[in-house]
RNA sequence: GCCGGGGUGGCGAAAUUGGCAGACGCCCAGGACUUAGAAUCCUGUGCCCGUCAAGGGCGUAGGGGUUCAAAUCCCCUCUCCGGCACCA
């Protein structure tokens, strides 16, 4: 590179960011200075934002707290040596671009242009440093090929519990035309291989859907009367939905799955491997939600009722037995005499939405069924009733009632008149069922259970569960509260899901006809029939095969989540038009070390992209297990303080959005991105304060006025203390940028970097230091500023004639000798209080700084006369004198 | 209701994880420069007593405890934010 820019330079004498900052970006951007290479030597960093959907609104200086902060970290690895992938794109499929192309009568695809574009002009105001030459669009067919061709690997994909792993489907269709499902435990679907083999075509492929990690069953599912659409369980928010805000109501529809939950046990067990945020895992762990416990068989008239209990050892204490409305039993043992009330119990219930179930709340519902169960433990026979608070899709959809020991199954007893009995006895106090206001649900001995009387609470869910495998009467059991991920949209902008159902069952798109691409429509508005807008489209529907058998194309198009489970996948190699990446790429880059974003994706993208890459890896085509290796979560930024004292967020709807466009205008896109950093603790929400900004701004004006303004004339030469102050403060504060930006603490490498600068302002006014002393000083400021403030950092390289361009230059190099300090402040305390600073060598003698301590003055007037009962002293901190 | 994270000057916040509370910045006040203002620079700035000194008292939501020593650890209470919400 040549040593002068090729553009003018701004002469102006005085810090206006303004004349420089658009000409760099254009300089950068045509020199390619943040290309990444492909795959090399050098060690890498994958450096990640969230895949954002370019709103229409634009970026606000709130969204902006991740992207600075990244941006910082992939600029500082690059000087370090490292390759960096640090690139953007857009997550641009999904109903807030479709219902913002609806309501402006346009394409999504024009809108998504035209949003993609304004941010891609804000991240560039900013300073950001993406490699737009791999900027991707899940929305454009060269992408979502890839969505469709992931697709068809988890459908030709089953989870193999006897390895713990995904394997191909041939490979269980050749176990079925052997051995049936006799050696898989737990097997969704019994068969033997003789009724395999004689299964045709269509049977096959139904019987396989209970396998397959990608399949098709009907589901009663949460759909949305406004946006017309069925939502993912993670997309109802107190049974609304989650964008419209409607009452979400029940329908039934055939919906396209993902098995995730073969997975709960390894997504449990592999967030121990990842360094992510601890609140985050907590919440994919409550999430997941396993519970350990049994499963009980109480013998009925209608055959073994199966329970789940993660209290085997209160059986005894089981006086009723509740059904969920929808299990099959209700039917079968229903009694003449009680069938009209139940009937009508369960048609209620059905017709309830989730909102009016969680209304209703504390006040059980229900009815007995007029049938009794027998409890295996101790053969009595217990009534079964129907109730709301059992669900179905949750264990086995049938509970033992324990009124004694469970406040739900409490109140319903206390509500209906049921028996209550006492199993648990807690330490030190005997509960009486007759007296008891709430469940005792904790830990005690064991009472009225027979055998077991007496056996202490740490080992009783064991021992009882070890009894009932004895006794054939139940079995150990794990549950997950985890639900298959439910992927079908009956939308028009989403991923078509490459599917053909013929009469024969089935078909999939071969891989080398992918992709299926969205067919251009006039209207995309959704059918109030609960059907995607694709389906009225019929000569895109209708499919005749090469075979000449009739098909209808799968008219479904797949939930968002499934282009963001891999896009970072994409990046590695996002031009690759024969695979969605090179093997070779995507195992040198990925996973990706930092990953940051709002916490607001904890249990849907996050859990969603660690499952499909564990599939990935299950089916090698990846070679790592987890996709993000560290994630962070930046705070929210919140509008300015109100008067009261209080914040409100950011937002349209309440005009108190502040752009990066009117920052930068007023105080140049380096003071925002310093502000940015300095504003609090990255993890903590925080309001904003322009005026904060003001002041990183100055900070960056005595910066540049240190570098670009004369000295002062007649000052006297530096002396040895005040050289070796000024290298140790720099050295200091070389280590704590670096440890800092490491440790996500950016705000204090402001903090730091302003002290430095307030050191080095001083230095100047008040002494000639050599010359090489100053240029060090200089030169490590100015590189360590560089990622953080890089137009500036830019241009006064350029203005000090050096080798163009600063951000190709080394990381400075840390002198430790210079950072020691030589002298360290003793505290000396009195009884705890501060009473005393003395300054002392480094490795001073332990009998020499008391001695020092003791000859204080003032810590002599607080110690004469009175009995010194102990010294503490604390090496190179603090002596603690204890007196009486 | 349950789980998690917070609460530190007038404001945003630091505090090497048990060792000087308030770094750094904003605001504010006084001063310098200026015809004047803006900008910039200097000084001060937790509260209280003391003289604007020396020195001292109090102080990290509130109360209690452990410790030579607590913003930090433990218990109780209040409060704000986020998640889950009949998961047996």
């Amino acid at each position: 590179m040549t040593s002068s820019p090729n553009r003018p330079i701004a002469q102006s004498p005085k810090y206006v960011p303004q004349d420089f900052e658009a000409g760099w970006m254009q300089k950068w951007e045509a020199d390619e200075l943040y290309k990444t290479a492909p795959a090399d030597e050098r060690p890498k960093a994958y450096i990640l934002d969230f895949f954002p959907y370019p709103s229409g609104d634009g970026l606000s200086v709130g969204h902006c707290r991740n992207y600075v902060p990244t941006d910082v970290m992939a600029r500082y690895f690059r000087m370090k040596g490292y390759n960096v992938l640090h690139p953007m794109g857009w997550d641009a499929f999904g109903l807030p671009a479709e219902n913002a192309a609806i309501k402006m009568k346009t394409n999504p695809a024009k809108l998504i242009a035209q949003f993609s574009a304004n941010y891609k002009r804000q991240f560039r105001l900013i300073g950001i440093s993406f490699d737009w030459s791999r900027e991707i669009n899940s929305s454009t067919p060269e992408y979502y090929r890839w969505t469709q061709w992931i697709f068809l690997k988890l459908y030709y994909a089953w989870y193999d519990p006897r390895e713990h792993r995904a394997r191909p489907i041939a490979e269980l269709e050749k176990e079925l035309s052997v051995t049936g499902t006799r050696e898989i435990p737990n097997a969704r679907a019994e068969i033997t291989a003789d009724e395999w083999n004689a299964f045709n075509k269509k049977q096959r492929s139904e019987f396989l859907s209970n396998y397959r990690l990608a399949y098709r069953k009907p589901s009663v599912v949460n759909w949305d009367p406004v946006d017309k659409t069925v939502l993912a369980n993670e997309e109802v928010i107190d049974g609304r939905g989650w964008r419209s805000g409607a009452l979400v109501e029940k329908k039934v529809l055939q919906q396209w799955f993902f098995r995730i939950t073969e997975y709960s046990e390894r997504l449990i067990a592999d967030l121990d491997t990842i360094d992510w945020t601890e609140h985050i895992k907590l919440m994919q762990r409550n999430w997941i939600g396993k519970s350990v416990g049994a499963e009980v068989d109480f013998q009925t008239d209608a055959g073994a009722l199966r329970i789940f209990t993660t209290r085997p050892d209160t059986l005894w204490g089981a006086t009723f037995m509740v059904l969920a409305p929808e299990h099959p039993y209700v039917e079968k043992l229903v009694t003449p005499e009680h069938k009209a009330r139940v009937n009508q119990y369960v048609k209620e219930a059905k017709a309830k939405t989730e909102v009016e179930r969680a209304e209703e709340d504390k006040d059980k519902t229900g009815v007995f069924i007029g049938a009794y169960a027998t409890n295996p433990v101790n053969g009595e026979p217990i009534p079964i009733w129907v109730a709301d608070y059992v669900m179905l899709s949750y264990g086995t959809g049938a509970i033992m009632a324990v009124p004694a020991h469970d406040q739900r199954d409490f109140e319903f007893a206390r509500k209906f008149h049921l028996p209550i009995r006492v199993v648990i006895q807690p330490d030190g106090e005997i509960l009486d069922a007759e007296k008891m206001e709430r469940a005792y649900p904790h830990d005690g001995a064991m009472a009225n259970s027979g055998i077991f009387d007496g056996t202490p609470a740490d080992v009783a869910v064991e021992k009882v569960t070890r009894w009932l495998e004895e006794k054939g009467f139940g079995a150990k059991r794990i549950n997950y509260k985890l639900r298959d991920w439910g992927i079908s949209r009956q939308r028009y902008w989403g991923t078509p899901i490459p599917i053909i159902h013929t009469a024969e069952g089935e078909i999939t798109i071969d891989e080398q006809a992918l992709p299926i691409e969205l067919p251009n429509v006039d209207s995309y508005e959704p059918t109030a029939t609960g059907e995607s807008p694709l389906a009225n489209i019929s000569e895109w529907v209708s499919v005749t095969l090469p075979d000449g058998t009739q098909g209808r194309r799968e008219t479904d198009t797949m939930g968002t989540f499934a282009c963001s489970s891999w896009y970072y996948m994409r990046f590695t190699d996002p031009r690759n038009d024969a695979q969605p990446f090179d093997v070779k790429e995507v195992n040198y880059w990925c996973p990706v070390d930092t990953y940051v974003g709002g916490a607001e994706h904890a249990v849907m993208h996050l859990l969603y992209a660690r499952f499909w890459t564990k599939v990935l890896y299950d089916l090698d085509i990846v070679s790592f297990i987890e996709p993000f290796q560290r994630l962070r979560n930046q705070g929210m930024i919140m509008a300015p303080q109100m008067k009261d004292g209080k914040y409100e967020k950011m937002s349209k709807s309440k005009g108190n959005v502040i752009t990066p466009d009117e920052m930068v205008a007023q105080f140049g896109a380096d003071a925002l991105r310093a502000y940015e950093m300095f504003i609090s603790d990255f993890s903590m929400a925080t309001p904003w304060q322009t005026d904060g900004l003001a002041g990183t701004h100055r900070w960056l004006t005595r910066v540049w006025n240190l570098f670009l303004e004369p000295a002062r004339e007649n000052l006297p030469q530096a002396n040895d203390e005040q050289i070796k102050l000024l290298r140790r403060a720099l050295h200091q504060t070389l280590k704590k940028v670096e440890d800092d930006i490491n440790a996500f603490a950016f705000n204090t490498v402001i903090s730091s970097l302003m002290t430095l600068t307030n050191v080095m302002v001083k230095a100047k006014d008040s002494a000639r230091y050599p010359e090489a002393v100053w240029a060090e000083a200089l030169n490590t400021l100015l590189l360590m500023l560089a990622p953080i403030a890089p137009f500036m950092a830019e241009e006064i390289w350029a203005r000090l004639q050096r080798t163009y361009s600063i951000h190709q230059q080394k990381w400075p190099p840390y002198d430790a000798d210079a950072a020691k300090e030589e002298l360290f402040t003793l505290i000396v305390q009195v009884n705890g209080k501060v009473r005393g600073k003395i300054e002392l060598p480094v490795g001073v003698s332990e009998d020499e700084a008391k001695q020092k301590a003791f000859d204080d003055v003032n810590v002599k007037k607080w110690v004469e006369g009175k009995n010194i009962e102990r010294v503490l002293y604390v090496p190179e901190r603090l002596l603690n004198v204890v007196v009486k």
